[in-house]
DNA sequence: TCCTGAAATCTTAGTACTTGAATACTTAGT
DNA sequence: ACTAAGTATTCAAGTACTAAGATTTCAGGA
């Protein structure tokens, strides 16, 4: 093995080159993964006529029950614009209802109708399978580990690209 | 402590639950992963005028020089239209030209201009130090353990994703 | 009480694509 | 030579949003 010459400066920049390498080299395998993954999941919703982010919502509500249109907006991470027109798709499917938020008329619930409830659980349990099997590739240790780094990695760039309040 | 007895079959679900429990907790960070780290290269390739997939097309370009049209279409996944409409949109702002192929006569490359390498080579440094920061939160033990996860992850998924070939 | 700033939602106009189908030409197999 | 399949293009229509701003309501202080 020959190793070449460096100066100091071409030693801090290959030092460089290599953490941003493996940045980049992780920043790809994982929207390769996401792609992947979220390619299986919009075909599966969309054979039940919904889109991966209406089926967000319908996932939530049934989750969490009742949340105000802005608490999902946080969570599905749309533009305030985003939620009221998602939202009218699913009352326009029937899916979903607004009621008052009695402690703050600006506000508005989503809720589920009958039909929404219905559906949601219908599709959920073939949805988590299709997931537990598309993630079959780990197996159970591995899936643990990645979801803590996981984890770790977005709670930390959230950060980074959300610089504090003044 | 107190456990509930419990019948074998709902022993059984039991166990499936954890197992659908943790691919979908899974599915969760890895989206919410990708959609932090996302934001910020969206944001930071806008302020150059391209959108991420305009962005990546020239990247690729960048590494892997001249590419036929439909080599682009399948690394970056997007239709047969699509890649025709994008390439379109880059040689309007004259960072791309098309070239014929030799050999065949029906493909076409896609090939950087002089404006197109020098604005793919002056943002990119940029972008990957972004990513170096973004991943941060991650050691570089932790990173190099991510990548492989998802790596395997990815490749599974599309394998599951994507039937055999008759 | 009245004002001001901010929060929650909605409205409008626009963007970045996808879908699907038709067209033209080229290559490869028989 | 004929046929089937691959490559790129065009085009119309549609989708799933975003961005920016308007509207209504709330909360807190002068």
């Amino acid at each position: 093995m020959i190793t070449e010459p460096k100066t100091l400066t071409s030693v801090e920049s290959a030092s460089s080159n290599d953490k941003t390498a493996k940045a980049l080299k992780l920043w790809v395998v994982l929207t390769r993964a996401y792609q992947s993954i979220g390619a299986m999941v919009d075909e599966q919703v969309s054979e039940h006529g919904l889109t991966t982010t209406e089926f967000g919502i319908l996932e939530v509500l049934l989750h969490k029950g009742p949340l105000l249109l802005g608490d999902i907006q946080r969570k599905i991470l749309v533009t305030s614009g985003g939620i009221t027109y998602l939202v009218d798709r699913l009352v326009q499917k029937g899916l979903v209802k607004r009621e008052e938020c009695p402690s703050d008329r600006r506000a508005r619930y989503a809720v589920l109708t009958p039909a929404g409830d219905a559906l949601i659980r219908s599709i959920f349990p073939g949805h988590a399978a299709m997931l537990a099997s598309a993630v079959g590739g780990l197996n159970a240790d591995e899936q643990v580990v990645a979801t803590r780094l996981l984890r770790k990695l977005g709670l930390a760039a959230a950060e980074t690209g959300e610089p504090t309040h003044p």
